[in-house]
DNA sequence: ATTATATATGAACACATGTTCACATGAGCC
DNA sequence: GGCTCATGTGAACATGTGTTCATATATAAT
C-alpha cells in the first residue's frame, strides 16, 4: 500500500530525471500547508482588497469611510471586508452603528513590502 | 477640472469621518502600483503555481519532471509555467529539446516565508 | 413604536481562470 | 527526409469570483 501518492501517473512523457524527482519530492511541504498559502494569496490577489488593506494601513476605518475612498458601493465593500475577516486580516470593532476596521497585524505591511520589492517599486 | 478622481462617488451612505478620508486619501499608492501588486498576488493565489514554485526552490527542473512530481499533465504545468514566465517569477534555459526551468530570483522565497508567517505555519 | 442609518448578506449576473484535449512547434535521431 | 519526444498553445469547458441589487439586521434617534 502507499502512503499519499495516487498510483496513475498522469504525466504523459517519460520522466527525463528521477534523481531530481527523488530529491525533490521529500522537500515538498505537505498539501495543507500550500493550500492555505495559496488561499493566503489568492485574497491579496484583488485590486479592490488591496486598496482595502492599503487604507486600513494608514488608518482605522469604518465602512462607510473605505467606500467613499475607493469610490465604491458600500455592498461591494462590506463583502470583501468579509473575506479579509475570513483569512484574519482584518478586524472589526463595533462601535454604535458603525463597525470600524482595522489590520489584524504588521503582516500585511511586510507582505506588501516583499511584493512591491518584486515589482521594482521599492 | 478634476485631477484623477471620478465626480460621482457611488456610496450609498454618508461620509462619516471626512477628516479620516483627507488623510488617509494622498497616502494611497497610485492605482497601476496597487494594480502590479495585487496581479503579482494573484499568480502566487494558485496551488499548482506554488507547488511549481516551490519544487523550482529546490531545485532546477524540466517540464517533464514538474508535472510527474505533481502529478498533472504536461499541458496543465507548461500553462502555468507561461503564466510564472510572465510575471518574472520562472526562467526557461533550454538545453536541446528540454527547457530547465528555476526561479527567476530569490524574492519568491521571501514571499512565501511572509505568507507562512501569517498562517503560522513558520 | 417608528423611522433612519450603517452594515451584512443572499441571489443573480457577467467575467475570469485552470484544466483538458487536440494539435502545433522544434530539436535530436534513425 | 521522416520519426520521436519534449514542450508550447489555442479552443472548449467547467468552475470560481467580484459586483450589483434587493433586502435583512442592528442600533440610534425621534
Amino acid at each position: 500500500m502507499r502512503e499519499n501518492q495516487t498510483p496513475v501517473e498522469s504525466c504523459s512523457c517519460d520522466v527525463i530525471h528521477q534523481n531530481v524527482v527523488d530529491r525533490v519530492k521529500p522537500l515538498m511541504p505537505k498539501e495543507e500547508a500550500l493550500y492555505d498559502l495559496a488561499e493566503l494569496f489568492k485574497v491579496f490577489g484583488d485590486t479592490t482588497r488591496i486598496r482595502i488593506l492599503w487604507a486600513l494601513d494608514a488608518s482605522e476605518m469604518c465602512v462607510c469611510d473605505i467606500a467613499f475612498l475607493l469610490n465604491m458601493t458600500q455592498s461591494a465593500i462590506s463583502h470583501q471586508l468579509r473575506v479579509l475577516k475570513q483569512a484574519q486580516l482584518v478586524r472589526g470593532r463595533k462601535d454604535g452603528k458603525i463597525v470600524f476596521y482595522s489590520l489584524e497585524d504588521e503582516h500585511v505591511r511586510q507582505i506588501f513590502d516583499q511584493g512591491l520589492v518584486h515589482i521594482h517599486e521599492m
